[in-house]
DNA sequence: TTCAAAACAAGAATGATTACGAATTAAATT
DNA sequence: AATTTAATTCGTAATCATTCTTGTTTTGAA
């Protein structure tokens, strides 16, 4: 997903565009890895020195619900990448270091041979943790 | 695992038994789902009108630490639960109405076939969520 | 240009979690 | 049983991420 195509897509809902908007998604656009919203808070205030964690927030929930961003929870703190809808669904391997990841096809949903009847599925999560060759 | 055998290993690493910490184990032991940290405190402060969160989280982490328990995340809170030794390693369905838990015996670590060469390889992390039979 | 909806800023409020000094308690030792 | 000491708890304050409130500004369409 880039830049413009994300931007087209919020338009297309209704939503503006907004600078700050814009270089939040430019952030995710650049880096292949889950992001705190604090990092994400820092960086943005370069360019505008009076963003509010609300806005932040705002910002990154709005373009998770919109399936643009990924949202996964790293050591008690909400972390955000952008959603690779290149591969469809899929999992991360996750760096615990630089928390850069790498997309993982397998899911574990196709091969599970388990008797769930009765229990209605919503969702699931399958994340692996480790050191990526970098930081290895 | 029951109270004697969690106390005995406590008891083996140095770990004092207080009245406190057997009362933490007890609603475990009786309880086969992650149960929050504050639903903690309410229980134990029946009989330990005074106890902190601190002796709770101390408490909490201390078990999870020794293996007793397991810890994870649901709704940006942590929830604990025993840990069923019983299975080894298991993954688990958590109802997100009532936090009552199925063991999975399926591990998506025996199956996957990715590519993960240069990477280490430390943990990893499979949920179901959904209604349980009761809730559905 | 005008205007309403959307978005933002500033800061306060909330809620989970952690920290800390003083007091208490378990269990080993005398 | 009394003493010792290290672990544990209590009471409270602090921290940190996140959410909320209110007033102001910006965006994009008419």
């Amino acid at each position: 997903m880039n830049l413009e195509t994300a931007i087209q897509k919020l338009r297309e809902k209704g939503y503006k565009k907004t600078r700050q908007r814009e270089r939040i998604l430019e952030i995710f656009v650049n880096q292949d890895q889950y992001i705190a919203a604090k990092t994400i808070l820092k960086e943005i205030q370069e360019d505008f020195p009076s963003v509010s964690y609300d806005t932040i927030y705002r910002n990154l929930y709005l373009l998770t619900d919109e399936e643009i961003l990924e949202a996964t929870e790293l050591s008690g703190e909400k972390h955000f990448r952008l959603g690779c809808d290149t591969h469809g669904h899929h999992h991360h391997f996750i760096c615990t270091d630089c928390g850069k990841t790498k997309p993982i096809d397998f899911c574990p949903m196709e091969s599970i041979n388990e008797n769930l009847q009765g229990y209605d599925i919503e969702n699931h999560k399958f994340e692996i943790y480790g050191k990526c060759p970098v930081c290895h």
